[in-house]
This record gives C-alpha cells, structure tokens and sequence, in this order.
DNA sequence: CGCCTATTTTCACATACGTCGAAGTAGTTT
DNA sequence: AAACTACTTCGACGTATGTGAAAATAGGCG
C-alpha cells in the first residue's frame, strides 16, 4: 500500500478520492492530474491492486471509491506500536 | 514519505526502529534484513532524508530513531478526510 | 601513529517503473 | 449497425531505483 502511495500522481489521485462527496468519484472527475489519461488508468489500476481503491462501473463511467476499512487499517499502521 | 515506505525493506527497517527498546537502534541491530550492509545504509539514508529518521552517532555506532511527531503526523493523514 | 571495527559513499549495472501514443473494449444514442 | 464518449490495455522508451563490490570516512584502542 504504502508503494502504491509513493507515487505522488497516485497519492494525489488516492486523495481526490477519498475527499470527493459521497466518497466516490468517476475517473473524468480526477483525471486533470497533469498526465495523460491512459497514465491515470494505469496508475487507478495500481491502487486497485494495492486493494486501496475498488472500481464499479455504471453505465457509462466507472466510479472509484476508498476500500471499506483501508483508512482505519493505515491510521492503526501508526497509531498502534508503528 | 510514503515513497520511503513503499521499499519492503525500508519498510521493515523503520518497523524495527520503531518497536526497537527505547525507540532507538544500532545499525548492527537491524541489518540482517536479507541485503547487504552498505545496502542497509543507503535505505537508511534515504528514510533519513524522508524525514522519518534521525541518526545520532555516539561513540562507535551510529543510533536511529524515529522522528518526533512522525507517527503522529501519519496517522493523521489517514483519521482526518483522508 | 597504525590497526581494527562500524558505517557511509562511490561506482557500475540490471531491473522496475512512469509515461505516452495507438489500439482495443464497453456502453449509449441515433 | 454505426458513431460517439468513457475508459483500459498494449507496446515502446527513458529514467529512476535497488543492489553489491570496493573504496572511503569515523571513532576506539594498542
């Protein structure tokens, strides 16, 4: 997880997310990170393989949201002993 | 910071500082970590330069630490909004 | 000072990784 | 079905990064 949050267009990408209303948010909402777009999927698909992100589509867009219990599973990383 | 950790060996050297008695630790103390010595201490350096540890060098050995207000600062990333 | 141990720096190299353009897939609309 | 939008995968390329061997620095001790 913390790889996957080592990029800065993904820690970026990760923290658009997580801060976006109702938690979700469609990739044409994030994608003016300063990359292609073909750059954002690729870096989207790594979150998800870092099981930070979970994707849904919709129709016609695909939605992003933070993995239930990721947040409170990195706070505990420092919180308890490091 | 993030970056830092994403090494699994960095990650493992700043687990060891941390949970290590006193909150300190000998670079002998932690580097059978499966590379070599000179290995050890450029990942060393480079969670130094993250910011994430200290080194204080006393008499022989050179002590690592965590920095003060680090976990804190952390764990803080992942309680408020994300 | 000269030698020994502990740690860092330098150098060279292989691999991993971010990036983009182009092509491909998915779904909607007409 | 064809055309259009939204997103993903593929292929290729340059740079960043982890690694070890060897040399260099730092401190303790005879």
């Amino acid at each position: 997880m913390f790889k996957a949050l080592g990029d800065p267009i993904r820690l970026r990408l990760f923290s658009q997310v997580a801060s976006h209303v109702d938690g979700e948010a469609c990739v044409c909402d994030i994608s003016d990170v300063g990359v292609s777009q073909p750059t954002v999927s690729h870096h989207l698909k790594k979150l998800r393989e870092a099981g930070l992100l979970t994707s849904e589509r919709r129709g016609t867009w695909v939605y992003y949201r933070v993995t239930p219990s990721v947040m409170a599973s990195l706070a505990r990383s420092f919180s308890i002993s490091g």
